[in-house]
DNA sequence: ACCCAGGGTCATA
DNA sequence: TATGACCATGGG
């Protein structure tokens, strides 16, 4: 799908023009999981806003939510937005780590294995899941989202209608599956995202978005 | 007042 | 399969 040196030619152009990016923001993978449902949709200001709530109740863990009621946890992400929606989807996600023994001992499935079961949660889509395996399980799993697209799109290297999968398969046929590059890469794809074009000479959004070939 | 934000599900055709 | 409605807060 891409062509062999394209993928990091863009890394080392994003790399470049903003460093390391130090994601996921996030004190435990627990917090990382929480964050990635919050974050839906979501402005992560707001989500930080969520977060910040559930560490001073001392809400933020998995035996926590899991036993919560709805309504004390509505309260605590109300600032997160879609607040009725992500209590169910917190809770069915926390279901599941809990049914299956938590997270240490999800660690030890085989990536394919981890990603089907947390697809299999409602509420859980594949961008979620994904930022859940590459950020908190540390698996080399390439996060595909609407700025992966757009910036693919302005490139000339997609049409911009492929599926979810064509996507992460190709970024993942086209690089070494290092985790710690697919962390950085992503998170240099959302910051490129809020860079604003000035459109001048050596404006670092138009360096990045210039023609690879 | 309007638009967007580190998506996903569900009902309908 | 492919659209559209819906979820809701906070900042530009």
């Amino acid at each position: 799908m891409f062509s062999r040196n394209v993928l990091m030619i863009l890394y080392d152009r994003l790399f470049t023009a903003y460093g390391p990016q130090h994601w996921w923001p996030a004190q435990t993978p627990f917090e990382v999981i929480v964050g990635a449902v919050l974050t839906q949709n979501t402005s992560w200001k707001n989500v930080v806003q969520a977060i910040d709530n559930l560490k001073r109740a001392g809400l933020l863990g998995l035996d926590a939510i899991h036993g919560l009621d709805h309504d004390t946890l509505a309260v605590c992400i109300r600032p997160s937005g879609y607040f009725n929606v992500k209590v169910r989807r917190l809770k069915n996600l926390c279901a599941w780590l809990y049914q299956e023994g938590g997270i240490q001992r999800l660690e030890r499935l085989p990536t394919s294995t981890l990603r089907n079961g947390l697809l299999a949660v409602n509420g859980i889509g594949p961008e979620t899941a994904d930022d859940i395996l590459l950020y908190a399980f540390n698996r080399p799993v390439f996060v595909i989202d609407t700025y992966t697209r757009k910036l693919l799109v302005s490139l000339g290297l997609i049409e911009g209608g492929e599926d979810y999968e064509a996507l992460r398969t190709g970024f993942e046929a086209g690089l070494a599956p290092d985790p710690a590059l697919y962390n950085e890469y992503h998170a240099l794809i959302v910051r490129h995202a809020k860079e604003k074009c000035r459109s001048v000479p050596d404006c670092r959004h138009c360096l990045i978005e210039r023609p690879i070939y």
